[in-house]
DNA sequence: AATGATTTTATGTGCATACATAATAATCTG
DNA sequence: CAGATTATTATGTATGCACATAAAATCATT
């Protein structure tokens, strides 16, 4: 019986896949090199190539010149969270969703902000701060500075109609960001806004977006009890 | 004067990034195809889909068939997040990795447990809670159920000097999973085991693998006040 | 004008080949 | 024998070419 021919790179992704699945070779084995795979295969070591290194971006493979390919001993799994602009992330629940600026000023920020922006203690920055509603129901406090020294245009600006979170993505490109997911406790302030009782366990978010070297924005988002953050797991 | 040439798919990425960034090209955009920028940049189409082919993965551009390839108009942002095994975790922090079993038993689980695992309701699991602990402080609470069905051999096991979410990667592999990310009040329970405060606000992971159709094994992870979740931003 | 068939086009992929690069293994040298 | 040098090897990537495929655009037909 002869081994059956893969012809494209999905093909040879699954074939992989199931050996390791079914313990053909199992972690922290050391797989056949490409070349052979190929010939195997019965395919190009090109597309050999495809497959593995698909694998080894998903964290199921470790793969080093010379030394060889091996299963992942301990395979990190990898969570590929979307951060979305949150209207959209409501629409896409199918909820209605409304918007309401609470608050915009330019103030200097607390040394705690000014630091992991990277900005002078004493400059001055827009803050903002809004809420996000869901069908009616709060969803979401957004309490945001931003360096207008980057982003001059968002003095111009009244975030009345669209929110910050949505604007600067259209309006201030960046390079990079750190994001942080946590567990805050409502303050009076939360759960007044959000209609929560105090010290409520909430879901937080944040986040500093990064042009270059200076920063752009930082937010926190906290949303209402009950929040979930859900992503599928490969 | 000539446009420099780009001999690989690394320095393409890095040009179609800049252009990106400085509004050259902007969201929504439709850029030049594959054909006309290989000719630009003087290089082989091929590397110019793989520039391409990168930037769509992670979310930068939008690409179609026949329609061309656009800047994503809301360049949704991608959190990688990996979800290592507890004890790495801990020790990438420095800091000393402990472990403890506080029980270990048989058990038919609550409906929402065999609901969320598709199993049938009578059907017993085996039911695991355990401490993991930093630099001798709690730092997390693992509640699991392991489908014994498929995973017979963690009847064998003890789970008193390895962790089950350490064992299960090595013995029990997944074809996928969901994960999802919230905040919790701490129960009476919770508190006395990680020491804190009744109802102090605590990151709570909650995640269920799966082998083919039949659930592997379902886990919530609560941890110590003050527990963040990081990562990079691209 | 609505419908359906056909053409065109941009991306998607496979292959053979060549060379680059990192890391190990083997060898040489003082 | 330690340390430096060189060879070997598996992965990484660039290229030209061919063909596949999805989807938009066009044309033909009713």
């Amino acid at each position: 019986m002869n081994t059956p021919t893969f012809r494209n790179w999905q093909s040879v992704q699954d074939e992989v896949l199931r050996r390791i699945h079914s313990r053909e070779w199992k972690p922290g084995d050391l797989i056949p090199n490409e070349t052979d795979l190929a010939q195997e295969f019965g395919c190009a070591r090109t597309t050999v190539n495809r497959a593995l290194r698909s694998l080894a971006d998903s964290g199921l493979l470790d793969r080093r010149r010379k030394a060889g390919t091996r299963v992942a001993s301990q395979p990190v799994a990898k969570a590929t969270l979307n951060i979305a602009v949150i209207r959209s992330e409501v629409e896409e629940r199918g909820q209605k969703y409304g918007y309401q600026l609470m608050s915009r000023a330019q103030a200097v920020p607390p040394v705690g902000v000014s630091a992991g922006m990277a900005t002078d203690t004493g400059q001055t920055l827009l803050h903002i701060r809004a809420l996000h509603i869901a069908n009616d129901k709060p969803y979401a406090v957004e309490d945001r500075w931003i360096n207008t020294k980057v982003v001059p245009d968002a003095l111009n600006e009244t975030f009345k109609a669209v929110s910050a979170n949505e604007w600067l993505l259209t309006h201030a490109p960046y390079t990079h960001g750190e994001i942080a997911f946590s567990a805050a406790s409502a303050s009076k302030d939360d759960s007044a806004v959000l209609s929560c009782p105090e010290h409520s366990a909430l879901f937080a978010i944040d986040r500093v977006t990064w042009d270059g070297d200076a920063s752009v924005t930082k937010v926190r988002l906290i949303f209402a009890p009950g929040h979930q953050l859900r992503t599928d797991l490969k």
